[in-house]
DNA sequence: CCTTTACCCATAAAATTCCATATAATACCA
DNA sequence: TGGTATTATATGGAATTTTATGGGTAAAGG
């Protein structure tokens, strides 16, 4: 299972190419595809980054809904028709779609932030901001964590 | 499986010609024909499109209903004799038939949906103020869809 | 014969690939 | 261990390819 950890600030330049960090490339290597898919969470200022084949599993899951459903219709249309997948270059870069970018007021740097099986993207001074802001939830969201631990025994 | 994803705008011609997105098009690429079957989605501003042969397989749920049942004759007259296959040209493009092209009020521009095993086709105008909308019901639509992970284990 | 449809070609814009380089990280060796 | 060589990484720009889209022309069909 990919699990990206860490996380990097790297320059856009003027085509919007960004580099990947090298430490998520590698965690992509066994992959299908060398890509990327890419979305904005709603309601928030960061973008969701999954690999395409953990981003195809996840996309199972609405397609099991009935295909004519309204939630199903609703569902793809904010998640599947908002996904840009974006292939990794030669380099170790790809092009972040300008909708996607414009959304998040991004201005020549870009911060990536390793989740687990995914990874976010970020406007850097955005980012910190909210680091800070997680502070104030620490102690009780670890109490949580460690609830769901006892459950599981 | 075909998967598509993301969206695209892209513009009519004075013969009624579309681009369709590359990307869709390389969805299709391993498909039996280069053949996409679209009609309208019944009390809605947009267009169905499947590949052909998803499209057949999605049709065999309406075929396996009684031969000679009210529900099949109904389905089977607003889905099946409404559906109109086009086939893709060497440049990529398709022809929206007309009749469809009017019922969505086109002016130049097409929004092309990606949604999973098939997409859809729309007035752009539309599209985006349908996007505003399912905003509204995106947190219920997640934690349903959650649930229904919930209870496949 | 006229209209519609299918093919073919041309081109601008956009996206992708290729190459070059500075800098940072790592490995090597005295 | 300190210093140096080597490699990897991030990033800029140029060259090439793909894509979208307009128009022309021949074939088909009514």
């Amino acid at each position: 299972m990919t699990t990206f950890l860490s996380s990097f600030e790297n320059s856009i330049d003027k085509k919007s190419r960004v580099s990947v960090p090298a430490s998520f490339r590698a965690e992509l290597a066994n992959c299908s595809r060398q890509t990327i898919v890419i979305y904005k969470a709603v309601n928030e200022n960061f973008l969701f980054a999954w690999s395409y084949d953990d981003f195809l599993e996840f996309a199972q899951k609405i397609k099991k809904l009935p295909a004519l459903s309204k939630q199903r219709q609703r569902l793809s249309r904010t998640i599947l028709a908002a996904a840009k997948p974006v292939q990794i270059d030669a380099d170790g870069r790809i092009v972040l779609p300008e909708q996607l970018a414009t959304s998040l007021n991004l201005e020549g740097k870009v911060m990536f932030a390793g989740q687990g099986e995914y990874f976010t993207i970020w406007n850097p001074t955005e980012f910190n901001k909210q680091a800070e802001d997680d502070m104030a939830f620490y102690d009780n969201d670890i109490e949580v964590l460690n609830q769901q631990e006892e459950l599981e025994w």
